[in-house]
DNA sequence: TCTGGGGTCCTAGGACCC
DNA sequence: TCTGGGGTCCTAGGACCC
């Protein structure tokens, strides 16, 4: 048996400690940290739950709206008819208050705010921490906490969570982040599973595939048809015909099956797209409609990228068409700008290609991104908005070949200004990004 | 399940260069 | 002028994660 490749090799004997930490439905223990009243009832909270305005869908549901069938990521319309509002419910003789629930709209920035609370535990946990979303991190706990103090301390820290932050957490502490990912799910909610380095094949091997990580529905079904539907199945696989059909990633599920997997635990780097989508309550072919979204959307990625000091170098779009199909444009500036006219101009000018189609969902994206120096707060997000801005200088781009690029793009669009007033109108703008960069 | 929003990474084909 | 091979960049789509 030769085992798979693609995994970094480290000094055999020197297994690493890592943990898991999963805040256990975080927005509803959020909501229920400022209205106790809300502690042992069923909870939805979610978006668009209110005849506001576009579609909406559950972010989370505490474990006694899971009862009911209330999932995470359903259609808000879906979730009331399995769970009625408390409120509907009592103005309805048809419905039981008993069978009803509690539901919220997102307030990320309060989440937000628990969130760095609970951060800030975690970093004077570990030296090494990544913080993978609002409610989730891995620690390296190599060389401060022994195996055989690993359950103790994972269980202080929990502890430690609810006491000064009042939610609760499960945690995973395995060899690798892989395994410690597994871990921390075994047991939710308020779960605690150490699994040392000798356990984790056995460990993993009768759990369903799907649990492994990058394991979605499509590989999932993949699978199936070659009979694998274990982790144990998918370890004793044969990597060269994972390889096959999945590429890269059929070699990394494979280590992650049998407890292989290399990655460190890095902090988090910078962003590498800022994006903001939102769907139209109907389905809509109506131009000006799709124009104002994409407008409004355009000055709120403009706005994101100016308070994290990011410059941006290709604009894109996605229109989302029915049933579902999604399509994406982009198209790349000779240089990184921090523009909020051009981004909505170019934004506009990809949204003419969907001019007559019928459209349910439009997205503004901006990548190749680079950040300015100077101020590292804001942009991990939460520093303060208004840093100075005497950066414009610094990011300059060596004129000679920056310039010739700039020819090249006007030379480009000259040929291409195909039909369009709007397409010249870019151009113009091209040109007033010129005169920046000198 | 008839599908919200914000991300990451990989793949494949085409353009272009040497 | 029927045609190799390597490399890079760009765009579009897809799978996946939270």
């Amino acid at each position: 048996m030769s085992d798979g490749a693609g995994l970094v090799e480290r000094d055999a004997g020197e297994e690493r400690v890592i943990a898991h930490v999963d805040m256990d439905c975080f927005y509803a223990s959020c909501e229920r940290l400022r209205e106790p009243a809300l502690r042992g009832e069923p909870l939805v909270v979610g978006m668009g739950y209110e005849p506001d305005q576009g579609r909406g869908a559950v972010a989370t549901a505490s474990y006694e709206a899971r009862e009911f069938g209330v999932e995470s990521a359903m259609a808000i319309t879906t979730a009331l008819e399995k769970l009625p509002r408390k409120v509907e419910a009592a103005k309805d003789d048809d419905l039981d208050v008993e069978e009803a629930g509690f539901y919220r709209p997102v307030d990320l920035e309060y989440y937000q705010d628990i969130s760095e609370q609970v951060k800030d535990i975690l970093h004077d946990a570990a030296d090494t921490v990544r913080e993978v979303s609002i409610d989730e991190a891995y620690l390296d706990l190599t060389g401060r906490v022994p195996w055989d103090e690993a359950e103790s301390f994972a269980g202080r820290l929990k502890a430690d969570i609810e006491d000064e932050v009042g939610v609760a957490a499960s945690v995973g502490v395995a060899p690798n982040m892989s395994a410690a990912k597994i871990a921390s799910d075994h047991d939710k909610p308020d779960g605690l599973v150490v699994v040392e380095p000798g356990e984790v094949r056995s460990f993993l091997a009768p759990l369903p595939v799907e649990e492994v990580h990058h394991v979605g529905p499509v590989t999932a079904r993949e699978l199936a048809e070659l009979d694998i539907e274990t982790a144990g199945d998918l370890a004793a696989a044969d990597p060269e015909e994972l390889e096959d059909r999945f590429g890269e990633r059929g070699l990394t599920i494979h280590g992650f099956a049998r407890g292989e997997d290399g990655r460190e635990v890095t902090p988090k780097g910078l962003p590498k797209s800022l994006s903001k989508e939102s769907s139209f309550a109907e389905t809509t072919a109506d131009v000006e409609a799709k124009r104002e979204r994409v407008r409004l959307l355009a000055e709120q990625v403009a706005e994101r990228a100016d308070r994290k000091d990011a410059l941006y170098q290709t604009i894109g779009i996605k229109v989302v068409t029915p049933p579902y199909d999604v399509n994406t444009r982009a198209r790349s500036l000779p240089g990184p700008v921090e523009d909020p006219d051009l981004l909505e101009s170019v934004a506009l000018d990809l949204l003419e290609e969907f001019h007559d189609d019928r459209v349910r969902k439009v997205g503004v994206r901006v990548s190749k991104l680079s950040f300015t120096e100077g101020d590292q707060a804001s942009l991990d997000g939460w520093g303060d908005a208004d840093a100075p801005t005497e950066t414009a200088d610094n990011d300059a781009p060596e004129t000679a070949a920056e310039t010739m690029r700039l020819d090249e793009f006007e030379a480009d669009g000259e040929t291409s200004a195909s039909d369009e007033t709007d397409a010249g109108r870019t151009q113009l703008r091209g040109q007033t990004v010129l005169t920046d960069f000198r």
